[in-house]
RNA sequence: GGAGGGGUUCCCGAGUGGUCAAAGGGAUCAGACUGUAAAUCUGACGGCUCAGCCUUCGGAGGUUCGAAUCCUCCCCCCUCCA
């Protein structure tokens, strides 16, 4: 028996919102077993964010404690699309389109997890040899009305909308790869807690010990209400420059950096509640927390110096309004007989998406050009000098007409 | 297979012959206020060579001076019956 069992077993637990199959999780770990922890990732969007990143910083616990992570690319289960919290059919992804997001999956997991103590796997692997007969066989060991108990099929039935067979078949789907895998834990999202029990229950079917299910809190997205997702275009990639994830995240609301506090960082309990205090009790600016927000997870995806970096450019250009120095002159070449008019040159320098849209933004005061605020759109742009063209406050060019 | 209901601009959802680029809400963007906060208020929210013109209301035709609205055919979704 494994004498620190308990205490694994505690800082397991840290952060998660359920665990289902405690105890055998415990046996497991008296036992010092090295456990198989399942994840699975549908490469339908491909880029990962901090809303995986609560997922992936708990798979790397395991992993520092000794086990095994089984990453799933679903690049199968990608073409039916997990129905997850979904209120319409997802549109399926072509074949050669999910290899390609699968891809870079691959590439950025190991930005969190330690390669070593990963077996990245593909569920197309097993999967496709399932076969027709197969699939009916799975398919036989549930049934309509307890799929339908499902929260968001349950609603999108009563909502009359549609609800394709084969989405149906997406949590027996999963629960079958945690079959094949022998997956003695599986995370996922609370969202996922349906699609997690459907793999306990394949398991035991099968004479197997039903894995533990974890549940981790889900992260909200920028906007402070939904979920993070590509999709909503509410996320901070865990790719993105430096500058850019350092300005996403001092965008978040007071409220919502708390969060990400609790469910992204890596410092203590003490850590967190030292800096709530600073604000409530010693008057700190919220503002200046976020900086330390925004500074650790940028230092965690790019170092230290890159955060620093980034957090200097942020100060200068929002906090001091300045005009970038270094911004690149983007040169505009516009085969037109007439003159290029300020909301042609706009659009051309992909500003704005439309004349329309900078035509607009200019009757709102929200370009400026070398920093006074233009009034016609319909002026003729001039030639030669490179411009500084702003709109609104996060969108800059210096722009020279070729 | 039969009967009925429905498909509207990013989303939800009004609109049933002209006053409709289409109410209202959400999302988004901008301005004000700020801490790039949030909340709030104000405004914008199809495109263009922009006081005008062009394209949009599932798709294709048609009626009409004029269609998101009427007719025909087709596609898709939902409900009930079988």
């Amino acid at each position: 028996m494994k004498p620190d069992a308990h205490e694994e077993l505690a800082a397991l637990r840290r952060g998660a919102v359920e665990i289902i199959g405690e105890n055998a999780l415990r046996q497991k770990l008296e036992q010092g077993a090295v456990l198989r922890v399942k994840a699975g990732f549908d490469p339908t969007a491909p880029d990962l964010h901090l809303g995986h990143v609560v997922l992936l910083q708990k798979l790397r616990q395991f992993q520092q404690l000794g086990h095994k992570v089984l990453f799933v690319i679903g690049d199968f289960t990608a073409m039916i699309g997990d129905p997850t919290g979904k209120s319409a059919t997802r549109k399926p992804l072509a074949r050669d389109e999910v290899l390609a997001n699968a891809e870079t999956y691959r590439d950025q997991v190991f930005r969190v997890l330690d390669p070593n103590a990963t077996e990245v796997v593909f569920n197309s692997i097993w999967l496709s040899d399932l076969g027709a007969e197969g699939m009916v066989r799975l398919a036989a060991r549930h049934t309509v009305a307890r799929m339908l108990e499902r929260e968001d099929f349950a609603r999108r039935y009563k909502a009359q909308q549609p609800i394709a067979i084969h989405e149906l078949l997406y949590p027996l789907i999963q629960g079958y790869d945690s079959l094949v895998l022998r997956a003695d834990v599986e995370l996922g999202g609370t969202d996922q807690k349906f699609n997690l029990l459907v793999g306990r229950q394949l398991q035991q079917g099968d004479g197997q010990p039903p894995q533990t299910v974890m549940t981790l809190p889900i992260l909200e997205g920028l906007d402070g209400v939904q979920k993070m997702s590509k999709s909503l275009g509410n996320y901070v990639g865990i790719t993105d420059e430096p500058e850019g994830m350092f300005g996403k995240l001092m965008s978040v609301s007071d409220a919502l950096m708390w969060r990400y506090f609790e469910l992204l960082s890596d410092r203590t309990a003490a850590e967190l509640d030292a800096l709530h205090r600073s604000v409530s009790e010693d008057g700190a600016n919220p503002r200046d927390i976020k900086h330390v927000l925004a500074h650790e997870l940028v230092a965690r995806f790019w170092g230290g110096p890159a955060a620093d970096k980034a957090r200097r450019a942020f100060v200068a250009r929002f906090q001091l309004r300045q005009i970038p120095r270094d911004l690149p002159e983007q040169v505009v070449t516009m085969d037109q007989s007439n003159p290029p008019t300020l909301a042609q040159v706009l659009k051309a320098s992909g500003l704005v998406t439309s004349t329309s849209e900078a035509l607009r933004m200019i009757d709102q005061g929200a370009v400026k050009m070398d920093g006074e605020r233009a009034g016609d759109g319909r002026a003729e742009f001039p030639r030669g000098q490179a411009c500084v063209l702003q709109v609104g406050k996060r969108r800059i060019a210096r722009v020279r007409l070729g």
